[in-house]
DNA sequence: GCCGTTTTCGGCCCGACTGTTTTCAGTCG
């Protein structure tokens, strides 16, 4: 089975190729547009088309991109593209990664000096060729040599690793000269997972002053572009960052443009085209007259929005449900923590530390989960260990005040679908937390039937990260999470949203689907440290993309409230 | 190539910066 990320990837070669042959622009965009629509898609189109469902319903898709869409989950490909593939050399796309090059000038490189890879932009550009062509100067001829000597690798980061240097950035541009108001912007501020670059925004009177200071900080490496009012550099791992200043009056319309996402950005355009008015970065205006943008609100509200928060600007459907969007869960709303684990199995500290932390960190309530006995490298706990540290657990209670443990397990879910430990063991904790460490590459039906199976187990409350992927590392398990999310809903159990920013597992369109289902998502740390109780706030980012409110998120009732649904799922 | 409370045709987001220009095209976000 095809997957929508792999159909996205031949659409923006589509798109690519289209560009190159200079294309009409709009229809370019329309492959681009389906692109993005497939991998933020909830469900699988090749499922969606073997279960006869239409595809021209999805926004942006029409009769005839419904077509190559079934043609490629059918054939693994379309007409257009081979056909394009047949006019153009496949290393021309190659040549668009380079930067400064663009559609026209790869296009003139290939017409006029037959260069058709990055080796023979390389080749021709130490041979001295590109002299020959008209706007290329020696500038650009010696960005191009620096980008086909060490390709310029587009790596998108956690979010998590970005926050230092955000926080390094941020403090460095509150020292600028006469800088008022300074912000994060982009997809940073919009919680996604991984950041591609970073985005500021600034005020000043004299942006050039800002500029100045900007580009001055220590871990500049290079500066791609410098002027009054922007500049980007490129950092010495390889983050590019971008700046912009605009004055006070322009704040807030130049937080929405940089805050993005691209798709938000337009589809509020579009709305502002509808009234009549003009959205840029420096506020919304009606002909020459600015109707609003010193604040974000005030640009929504000048064309008849609420406020959005950031996390939900992906026009996943915000801007048609603006009057009723959920009240987002924040980091405050969570009374406990589901999903820790101690030196028993393959955590760092004791039990005491553990909840120590947890109580330092706000909460009332802490589930130890550790690892069941099948994963031997975790040193899983078998019957008797488990119940040692049952044993230890009430102990602790005892003797504690307003926190309570709760007695879990992460358990393993087998092959087959049965559970690492007997039910007699299980019956006998307050919750059980299953998930998959082995066996990832399932086909997916088999996946499915492994997790139904799983989950019909008398005592089973949560799905730990339900896809087991690792972010950039490793992808996720696939079967039909429509099944699992269905399933759930008639069982009373639960999802996991495993907060640990390399996992983020529920993804944001999951929580969506699960909140739509009236299933609840347990925001889990999966600490195995008291410093990961941290990877909480992760966890509520990536909820608040997938619009859950406090209501939606499990352990964000009080135990009082909690330990009834617990008990609903064990037995 | 998509889309429609002005429209089934004629729209489709728009401004800053760079390099190489003698007034602007191409790229980028």
């Amino acid at each position: 089975m095809i997957r929508n990320n792999q159909i996205a990837d031949l659409f923006d070669e589509i798109a690519d190729l289209l560009d190159l042959q200079q294309e009409n622009p709009f229809r370019i965009r329309a492959y681009r547009n389906a692109a993005r629509l497939l991998r933020g898609l909830q469900r699988e189109v090749a499922d969606m088309l073997a279960k006869g469902e239409a595809l021209d319903e999805l926004p942006g898709i029409g009769a005839d991109l419904a077509g190559k869409i079934r043609d490629v989950v059918e054939t693994g490909g379309t007409e257009l593209l081979y056909r394009l593939r047949r006019e153009l050399p496949h290393g021309l796309v190659e040549l668009l990664r380079v930067p400064g090059l663009g559609p026209k000038r790869a296009k003139q490189l290939h017409d006029e000096l037959h260069i058709a890879s990055l080796a023979g932009l390389r080749a021709a550009a130490h041979a001295g060729k590109l002299t020959k062509i008209r706007g290329l100067g020696p500038k650009m001829q010696a960005t191009i040599l620096a980008a086909t000597e060490a390709p310029p690798q587009e790596k998108r980061i956690l979010r998590w690793r970005a926050k230092p240097v955000v926080d390094s950035l941020l403090a460095h541009l509150k020292a600028a000269p006469g800088v008022q108001q300074v912000a994060v912007a982009g997809s940073y501020r919009r919680a996604r997972e991984t950041v591609g670059d970073l985005d500021f925004v600034a005020t000043a009177k004299d942006g050039a002053a800002v500029v100045a200071h900007f580009i001055a900080h220590e871990d500049v490496a290079k500066v791609l572009a410098q002027g009054a009012t922007k500049a980007s550099v490129q950092l010495r791992d390889g983050l590019q960052v971008d700046l912009r200043v605009v004055d006070e009056e322009s704040y807030g319309a130049a937080m929405v443009y940089f805050t993005g996402s691209k798709a938000h950005n337009i589809a509020i355009r579009r709305l502002a085209l509808q009234a009549k008015l003009k959205i840029n970065e420096y506020g919304v205006f009606k002909g020459s007259k600015r109707l609003a943008g010193k604040t974000e609100d005030s640009v929504y509200k000048a064309l008849g929005l609420p406020f959005i928060v950031p996390e939900l600007r992906e026009d996943r459907g915000e801007i048609a449900a603006a009057r009723r969007l959920p009240d987002l869960v924040e980091r405050r709303d969570l009374k406990g923590d589901l999903h820790s684990h101690t030196k028993a199995s393959d955590g760092q500290s004791s039990l005491e530390e553990m909840v120590a932390a947890a109580q330092a960190a706000g909460l009332r309530y802490l589930a130890v989960t550790d690892h069941s006995q099948r994963l031997t490298v975790a040193h899983g706990l078998d019957r008797k260990r488990l119940e040692r540290q049952r044993a230890q657990i009430d102990k602790l209670n005892a003797r504690l005040k307003d926190f309570r443990v709760l007695k879990g397990i992460e358990v393993d879910i087998l092959e087959d679908g049965k559970l690492d430990l007997p039910d007699a063991v299980l019956g006998e904790l307050d919750l059980v937390v299953a998930a998959i460490h082995s066996h990832f590459n399932l086909a997916p039906e088999k996946q499915t039937t492994r997790l139904l199976r799983a989950m019909e187990r008398p005592y089973f409350t949560i799905l730990a990260h339900p896809t087991s992927r690792l972010i950039g590392e490793r992808e996720g398990c696939r079967f039909d999470m429509d099944r699992i999310i269905k399933a759930a809903a008639a069982r009373g159990c639960f999802l996991e949203l495993n907060a640990q920013p390399e996992r983020l597992d529920l993804t944001d369109i999951h929580c969506q689907a699960a909140r739509a289902a009236g299933v609840l998502v347990s925001i889990g740390s999966d600490a195995h440290r008291p410093a990961d109780l941290d990877f909480l706030a992760y966890g509520i980012g990536q909820a608040r993309r997938g619009w859950l409110s406090a209501e939606d998120v499990l352990n964000t009732r009080p135990l009082s409230r909690l330990l009834p649904l617990l008990k609903r799922t064990m037995g």
